[in-house]
DNA sequence: ATTAAGCTCATACTAAAGTACCGAAATGAC
DNA sequence: GTCATTTCGGTACTTTAGTATGAGCTTAAT
């Protein structure tokens, strides 16, 4: 990215110059506007470039501290909560459908009414709402 | 590359259109020139910031020293790890490439090869794994 | 200059995951 | 007995996820 700003900047400049020499007939007052324009336009746009930098290597996460008073809170029945371990341990639905010995259909709609009950759209989302929640 | 030649090109012809909004100006009303130079530092800090994250912290003179012992132990990139972080936050594919600029194609190259590192078969495997290696 | 590694993106495919809707049996509660 | 809930399982379908492969490009090292 170095690279990017030192072209653009270069590029900004030699703009500056064509208008410099297209003008050069009119008044002159003008082009130290232009310069001074030019100089705070690439100012503000390392500035930018810097503080974004800052910005970004922290993750935006805001700390949810809803009271668990467990599982029967979420309405998680016992199934639904084995299938949850199942789920943040890494196991896909047939793992977990062979380790409690249900079907992988069972376990389908196991998850499906665990990501309403835990208003979550896939299974990672599902396991950070759990641990947010400390159900796991 | 393409996309940063035609993000140029689109800078330029902003910085050009900002200029003749100065003249414009200064030949009518003279008052508000205050104000454009304003807009101009506001607008190219917002295109600071964009370009940036398209890039990151490429031109970073610190190579990554926070956690690189354990990435390094796993020989994961910094893209790596940030695909990683999306995961773990319950992200799609799709929505860790809108969050880092890239394309889901790139997400998913990113991801199949994070799960070679890891030794996962699955998001949520990873994430598994992840977190017993103190990684996330 | 050549190599190596990393990043990006694409296509094409297979495999899971997830949704929607359904039926049926077991368990308690009223 | 009836009712509500949970549990179990199915079919059919759509959507993500994941794999394999190839390519172009950048940057750093040799």
């Amino acid at each position: 990215m170095k690279k990017t700003v030192f072209v653009f900047a270069a590029l900004v400049i030699a703009l500056l110059c064509l208008f410099k020499l297209s003008k050069y007939a009119h008044a002159s007052g003008d082009a130290s506007v232009e310069l001074i324009i030019t100089v705070i336009a690439i100012v503000f746009f390392l500035i930018g470039i810097f503080l974004n930098k800052n910005s970004l290597s922290k993750d935006a996460s805001q700390p949810k501290n809803i009271d668990s008073k467990k599982i029967r809170e979420f309405g998680l029945s016992k199934r639904e909560l084995e299938v949850l371990n199942g789920i943040a341990s890494g196991l896909s639905n047939k793992e977990i459908g062979e380790k409690l010995f249900l079907s992988e259909s069972t376990i389908k709609t196991h998850v499906s009414n665990l990501f309403v009950k835990l208003d979550a759209k896939r299974r990672t989302q599902a396991i950070q709402k759990a641990k947010e929640m400390r159900l796991i």
